[in-house]
DNA sequence: GGTACTTCTTAACATACATCAATGTACAGG
DNA sequence: CCTGTACATTGATGTATGTTAAGAAGTACC
């Protein structure tokens, strides 16, 4: 099983040399999930982190009623999880599956620890990806907070083209927190807007 | 200057010896800021986290419009930075104040990484409270997504039943991203709901 | 080629929350 | 004591977004 883009997301980012690579691969395991397949379900243990080496995967909640807010989605070299409930061996209250085949790997709870004996500032390289990852959630809650659906999803289209291509729109909706049909009423009037200008 | 707080939460919750920490509180610089006084202002780039040793700060955003969105308050025991901002040295988009007069330890880049010498698995433990609050920040997005106003201020008043107690009602509109006056009778339902009860 | 399924759009109507404006209440400073 | 200021409440009205329902367009399968 080839993994060009976790061997090129733990050597160019993480600064892994080719031999820290190699010991790294025998160390990972890697899962293939078909469309549709879950890697998590609410109530269960996550026990894994998932590097997505290639397809789309999406981590959502379900709400009382049972509809899915997608907290984040995942494309080739996406990290996702539920890390609380990996550290604290909680159940968690989230779902991960897939939306196209994919390849993850597999990181199991040592993984940081691991790849810091092999390779010593991966530690700190690492830190500095769950600060990114903190930032971009505090922006995501600000915007939320008081940015309306349009501007949302403005900015979702500038943040995340791929996934805006790869992914329904009721998906996107779920995303900004909106509707299919508010979502789809909001792309009218971006549509005349810019009719009107040209 | 005393840091009672400080200290209890490198011993207990950190894991430092009584030594390490003496060693600690050498190192670090403490700040006292007065209500209506910054930490953080939008543009600077910011070059510190600030532990609350005593006090009440507030964590916002400003939208297009001069809004304030809170993002975050921070009462004794609480870390709050534009993480993103000091590791990266870009320029905050955020805002910190202190609404009481408050006192803070000013915590540099280098502050991991110095107490880690002294304290081994400091690090580790300070992944731990990262991937905690990645779970909390994904909790309240998930709340944002998909919960009425009324249940995101149940569980506010749940989650920081002292921060209620000591910030106006305008400050946690803010922070749930209603008005104040939106607020004001979610709390009448409430109180009626209560009173048909008993 | 037809049938079923999913997605997207549109429209009519409903609702949660925002806005604007007025009033009430507490409290601080002169 | 009066007065100003900050905060909370309330009411009237507006608006963004939700809900329900229907139809259109695309695609997958028999």
């Amino acid at each position: 099983m080839d993994l060009p883009n976790f061997k090129k997301h733990l050597i160019e980012k993480m600064g892994l040399t080719t031999e820290a690579f190699v010991q790294v691969e025998r160390y990972v395991k890697v899962k293939k999930v078909v469309k549709g397949e879950f890697l998590l379900k609410q109530g269960k243990v996550c026990k894994h982190s998932f590097f997505v080496e290639q397809g789309l995967l999406r981590f959502y909640a379900l709400n009382e009623e049972g509809k899915e807010n997608i907290l984040q989605f995942a494309t080739e070299h996406w990290i996702v999880s539920d890390r609380g409930s990996v550290y604290f061996k909680e159940p968690t209250t989230y779902c991960i599956d897939a939306f196209e085949d994919t390849v993850v790997v597999l990181l199991d709870e040592s993984f940081i620890e691991q790849v810091s004996k092999i390779s010593p500032d991966f530690r700190q390289r690492n830190e500095r990806l769950l600060q990114n990852h903190i930032r971009h959630l505090y922006k995501r809650i600000s915007l939320l907070l008081g940015a309306s659906a349009k501007s949302r999803y403005l900015d979702f289209i500038k943040m995340y083209p791929d996934v805006m291509l790869r992914v329904p729109q009721w998906m996107i909706a779920s995303y900004l927190g909106i509707t299919p049909e508010s979502l789809s009423r909001v792309r009218k009037t971006l549509a005349e807007e810019n009719f009107k200008i040209h």
